[in-house]
DNA sequence: AACACGGGGAG
DNA sequence: CTCCCAGTGTT
């Protein structure tokens, strides 16, 4: 079985784009590696429908690489507020702070500079490369790997670090040497939209492939057989107490979460994940001498984990607020009273997002 | 080399 | 409901 010539995959892909691929994104168009590095640190684990909803509200706000660096990064984490891996924001507003400091606010386009910097990693320096400087360099995220893995009819982990760097290396070498800058970005794009809208992970339309008659996960006649199929962790559900404190006023106690973890650096409840569970915070609140309402568990499902969220809503007074530090998970130093409207500004998990915003509408609608 | 990180869209 | 997506940084 011959493989696929490396030009012929190449140009293959590149006629493809031009013709079928995608277009209209926001972020292309334009050889700015600002707006494209942006798109590509919110695409990362994030599919382009949801990236659509904040990426235009996003440059608006933060209209080059100088005002992003400039802006508190609090304001980085609300605009942020619902795309998770939030850690990507952070470094996000770190990158804009090191190219500002260090490369004249001149947003490098090479990959070799792309790769030093805060949350570029291999393919994302490629990509923007690629994009923005027409370098020969081959993006390798997972749409790339499963249409790679197809085409070569591939049986290794696509996990394996291993399996990562040869098909990387092998990636690279269908990149001709004679590729222009204009073919880099259609291949780039080419690439990408092959494996968001083609060969995708159940039901590829293969007839509508540039690469059918090469591809030897095809010819075999079971192409979703390839990428082999990870191993699936069980997962956990763990069941968390979100003390909500509201004041007469209708302030809300929020605190800033750690910047390691889950929701690193976002404005939340106090969280109790303690096993003492409903009996201790129970006893807790009559010995304060307060009374709580408690909404039904809200789940929240992440890939690996599964949480239940308790909502403890506490009607708090100004004579209690003496008590404040000792109530249970309440860091004083860490935290503040925001009004509805504040608390909705903040950088803000997607469910405590929810809460609150509906909890300000039926404060609303309930009051005269 | 394994793991942690969030939310939503697709089937 | 299950699966996993335009990955990177840390351990």
């Amino acid at each position: 079985m011959t493989p696929p010539e490396p030009t012929e995959v190449f140009a293959r892909v590149v006629a493809w784009q031009r013709r079928a691929g995608r277009h209209g994104l926001p972020w292309q168009g334009t050889r700015d590696p600002y707006r494209v590095w942006l798109s590509e640190i919110m695409l990362q684990q994030t599919q382009v429908a949801t990236v659509l909803r904040y990426y235009e509200r996003f440059v608006t706000r933060f209209a080059n690489v100088q005002a992003l660096a400039a802006a508190p990064l609090d304001e980085v984490l609300a605009a942020w507020s619902g795309l998770g891996y939030y850690r990507r924001a952070r470094l996000l507003h770190r990158c804009a702070q090191v190219v500002v400091q260090q490369h004249g606010g001149r947003f490098p386009c090479d990959f070799a500079t792309l790769r030093t910097l805060p949350g570029i990693g291999d393919s994302t320096a490629a990509a923007i490369a690629a994009f923005c400087a027409g370098e020969r360099v081959s993006i390798l995220d997972g749409n790339v790997r499963r249409v790679l893995m197809r085409l070569w009819a591939d049986d290794r982990d696509p996990a394996a670090v291993a399996t990562q760097r040869d098909l990387w290396t092998r990636a690279q070498g269908l990149v001709p040497a004679t590729a222009t800058p204009a073919d880099m970005a259609a291949y780039t794009q080419g690439l990408m939209d092959l494996g968001a809208t083609v060969c995708t992970r159940l039901r590829p339309r293969c007839d509508a492939c540039p690469l059918l008659d090469r591809c030897q996960a095809h010819r075999a006649g079971t192409p979703t057989a390839w990428p082999r199929p990870r191993a699936r962790a069980p997962r956990r559900t763990e069941r968390w107490w979100l003390l909500l404190l509201r004041r007469d006023d209708g302030a809300c106690w929020l605190q800033r979460r750690a910047s390691g973890g889950i929701w690193g650096g976002l404005w939340a409840p106090p969280v109790l994940t303690a096993p003492q569970g409903d009996q201790g915070l129970r006893a807790w609140l009559q010995r304060a001498g307060l009374t709580a309402t408690w909404a039904p568990p809200q789940p929240h499902a992440l890939t690996h984990r599964e949480l239940a969220l308790h909502w403890v809503v506490v009607p708090w007074t100004d004579a209690a607020g003496a008590a404040l530090a000792h109530v249970p998970g309440v860091q004083a130093d860490q935290g503040a009273w925001w009004s509805p409207a504040e608390a909705l500004a903040l950088g803000l998990p997607a469910p405590v997002r929810g809460w609150l915003a509906s909890a300000a509408v039926s404060r609303t609608s309930s009051s005269r």
